[in-house]
DNA sequence: CGCCTTTAGTTATATTATAACGACGGACAG
DNA sequence: CTGTCCGTCGTTATAATATAACTAAAGGCG
């Protein structure tokens, strides 16, 4: 009799996704982590999604590749890509998105808290910045009142370009 | 036969509180708005809290006034004084701060966008800066790829002035 | 007053996140 | 080899935050 196994991320993935996983892979293992199956699985519908995804919508994605999945599976995976840089959670709408620069990033640990995000109230995708005069305004006005910053949460809400010619 | 009232305001507030709340219902009211009495004591348990406040805190408390309300009540309350600019949500903390300079600012709707907040995470505080170098940063950086920003949230985490001494 | 709009009460439920505990598995020292 | 340690995961339950939907009351205004 023929079982029908459940589907892998070869079956779900485009290329260009698992070429991503095989380098966070590699990451990973430069930095004492380990990408194991469900990390990566995690990952990879993040980084497949357009928009920022909530927790529990890949809860639901993922249970196409383990049934048993439940919530601390997904929020074990993501407290471990957080960490790692490797996504970033959107405060504003409890979401998360793949991290668009920590793989080429060459200075260690230095991408991470300086990131900004644009957010697109028509459409809902979020763009990533990294924009040094922003970390730097901020820092300056942060040093002039005696207050010493360790990671700063900005998140810019407007439209697009492309919605504004729409 | 003595029925004991309910506790009201007077007996919890302070009066530098209860003079903010009374400017606070005359700016309400030359906005269109009512501050009622229970949007009133929602305001005043965030002003009289030294620190941001979650939701259900607002509750507990609020209940020693009105023992029948519920997180609709609360909710309400705090959509409206968002809206009038009253409060500010730190979307990193889930909880919500008097906004410190809203009854002062003169250019009317000009205040809200433009806060920028300083989370200590040794003592908790939330402190409210209004630094048109940030402000100025982030919309020069919008504008340059065409993104046209409408709401920008800034919420600097690390370790105050005071903390750092200790 | 009578009408309309805003506000509030009430119940139920949705959404997001974590606690707690046991099991499994690989790494590594003895 | 084998026992131990540590990181990871499965599982169940529950905490914490937020909203939907409907009804009723209260206030402004002709």
């Amino acid at each position: 009799m023929l079982t029908t196994a459940p589907p892998t991320e070869r079956d779900q993935f485009s290329p260009g996704t698992r070429q991503l996983l095989d380098r966070a892979s590699a990451y990973c293992a430069a930095h004492a982590g380990r990408l194991t199956e469900t990390r990566r699985l995690v990952l990879g519908l993040i980084t497949e999604a357009s928009k920022p995804v909530g927790a529990y919508d890949i809860l639901d994605h993922l249970r196409s590749f383990q049934k048993n999945a439940a919530p601390p599976t997904v929020y074990r995976a993501l407290d471990f890509l957080l960490a790692q840089g490797l996504i970033h959670r959107i405060e504003r709408l409890t979401a998360f998105v793949g991290c668009a620069h920590r793989l080429d990033c060459t200075h260690e640990g230095g991408c991470g808290h300086r990131a900004q995000f644009l957010i697109c109230s028509v459409c809902g995708t979020v763009s990533e910045l990294e924009e040094p005069g922003i970390a730097r305004a901020i820092h300056d006005a942060a040093k002039a009142i005696g207050f010493r910053p360790s990671h700063a949460t900005v998140e810019i809400e407007g439209v697009c370009a492309q919605c504004q010619t729409r």
